[in-house]
DNA sequence: AAGCCTATTCAAAGCGTTTTGAATTTCCCT
DNA sequence: AGGGAAATTCAAAACGCTTTGAATAGGCTT
């Protein structure tokens, strides 16, 4: 059914009806009531396609995911990240909508998402350093938030972002506190921004201990438990080996956790370990005490920060450039305690 | 720039610029050349919003995740999932169109979805056994290909499943030719449908090997490590405890392994663990051997099935019922031997 | 070169909304 | 009752595309 034909129907003209549905003023509050009752009782909603033309505007978010010739991984806090956006997205008649695009074809699928006007505006995931892709959507003129920064891009734009310096920082020290020394890093992907600024972070706070750092103690990747293990191992076998980890997501934790066992290692005894913790659902260390001691913050929550703050470039009417830091709470758990003494 | 103006610049009607952009035959090679040739220099796209409505029917598959009152977790295979399914529909220039509902208001989601036309079809992930949304989206006349199968549901529909019951009746009957004969399973909702037949293929092969099933060792919950951790833990500790662990997923299954090395035993030497391994890309059990022995299918494969069966019910005319079984494979690893025979 | 058929191109209508500007109704005051 | 302002309602245009049915150009045949 359609508004003609709807309107027929109440003997309305279409334009009342329109306006009726939408809630503008001009329309008495009779018609109104009469209009709703009937639309609940037909089922009549108006169809989006001819309303997205006519308003000359989407409502729906866009988001691209980079599948870089089907080897990369799928993200792991992409879950839990999309549905906080999604639920943002919801509350305001906003759907995502997902796209996905080889990374060598992204720019062409940022053009026509704009060409198309098939969205209202996008949110970018997992900037790397110096990530281009800012600069694009800046010139193209689409409406945009990033989920995270990119260190060497100078123009302004919006941005959702964790601490991820001071919370690196604040774990490091942690360790350093507890008389370690040899505290192993097992970054993420170090073309990945927050990997930068993390491995930043961590060189600080070993500076500010007075701890040598070494490349030994230092590795990236990416975060699966696989990588957590291999990492976490080679560096439990080093001469001196490392009595402190930290790692860049639970997973790895996991992973490293693996390794310490498998040297036939106690966890907080003989090695202390630091995770950081995007509390993602299916992988909860909410337990109390939490399994591993952890810098912790939700990408659910960062997820529904960014959409929001994309709302508000969209319907506000002039470019923002809103940024939003968010800040970890470190959580003391089961995986540290004091440096062993003899060792 | 629309198609108007884009056709006054070539001095053409925009009947002959659309006909040569959409590959009609009633336009001459040189026109179209030279049509396709200014469209790429002067980045013309057709307006998808005009497009959409002009021809009466969207480009997007639509995905309704649910919310269920802010609680339920994330699927943790909706990433890869979802990536599939978003390859296999940019392959055909669809995007994946995401909305989140709570529970209850779901079957408005789809009506609205069905009554404002935004979608061709949609993917319904994780039923329940005997989904209402089954017939739901039946009555809507909605499109829809499901991923998982519903019991109870009689009415014919497409789905892309993988063989839960032979999964698992595999991995039981694995387990006790290893001599295993407590054999514990960690499984996952007992709602959904796929725990349903997992359960009974566990059951099955017990049968057929002569064990008595016992209540003490079959437990379901959400699929998470700290879950995966409390029900071998309790397992463990039985009186005759298990000597042997069937997880739902590999996220389960490390849980199980901590709890493992927590009771102070060790994997595959005192205790066996095969996991049910969806082939998760930041949760790999590839390297070889295999970290889990395991039974694997790629989730994000049965995306891109599922994805490709409703391209088919789309495109093509008519109503179909494609059902597609994928089978897992059995991997064996380093989490299983044969039962110590002193315990 | 005229005539006819085919290959191209075009003007206009339609998809289902929203919105502008005009027309109508209602209400209140004198 | 008549007039004017305010409150409602309406007809028609616009959004940017596709497609129908008509018109024109082009190519062959005689």
């Amino acid at each position: 059914m359609n508004l003609k034909e709807f309107s027929n129907l109440l003997g309305l003209s279409p334009t009342t009806v329109s306006r009726a549905l939408s809630g503008y003023p001009e329309v008495s509050e009779k018609t109104r009531r009469k209009v709703n009752e009937a639309a609940r009782i037909h089922g009549y909603q108006p169809n989006l396609r001819a309303r997205a033309l006519a308003l000359g505007r989407s409502y729906s978010i866009g988001h691209v995911l980079s599948s870089s010739n089907g080897s990369e991984l799928v993200n792991p806090i992409f879950g839990d990240f999309i549905s906080g956006a999604a639920e943002a997205g919801a509350a305001r008649g906003y759907s995502i909508n997902l796209t996905i695009a080889e990374q060598s074809s992204e720019e062409s699928v940022f053009r026509k998402l704009k060409a198309q006007g098939s969205v209202a505006g996008i949110i970018l995931q997992s900037p790397k350093v110096h990530d281009q892709r800012i600069e694009l959507l800046k010139e193209l003129g689409l409406k945009f938030v990033v989920h995270g920064r990119s260190s060497g891009v100078s123009i302004p734009y919006s941005w959702v972002d964790v601490n991820n310096h001071r919370a690196f920082e604040q774990a490091t020290t942690f360790l350093a506190h507890m008389g370690h020394r040899r505290i192993g890093l097992i970054n993420g992907r170090q073309d990945f921004d927050f990997a930068h600024r993390r491995l930043n972070g961590y060189l600080q706070a070993l500076h500010a201990a007075g701890i040598e750092p070494h490349s030994d103690l230092q590795t990236s990747g990416d975060m699966t438990e696989a990588n957590g293990y291999a990492a976490a191992k080679a560096m439990l076998e080093l001469e001196s080996p490392a009595t402190a980890f930290l790692a860049a997501s639970v997973m790895s934790a996991i992973g490293a956790r693996r390794a310490i066992h498998d040297s036939g290692l106690e966890l907080p005894g003989d090695v202390s370990l630091i995770a950081y913790d995007d509390d993602l659902s299916y992988l909860s260390n909410r337990q109390s005490p939490p399994i591993f001691t952890a810098v912790r913050s939700s990408v659910r929550e960062a997820g529904e920060r960014a959409v929001t703050l994309l709302m508000s470039q969209i319907e506000g009417q002039k470019v923002r450039n809103d940024q939003l830091l968010l800040e970890t709470e470190l959580v003391v758990g089961m995986s540290t305690g004091p440096r062993k003494s003899v060792r």
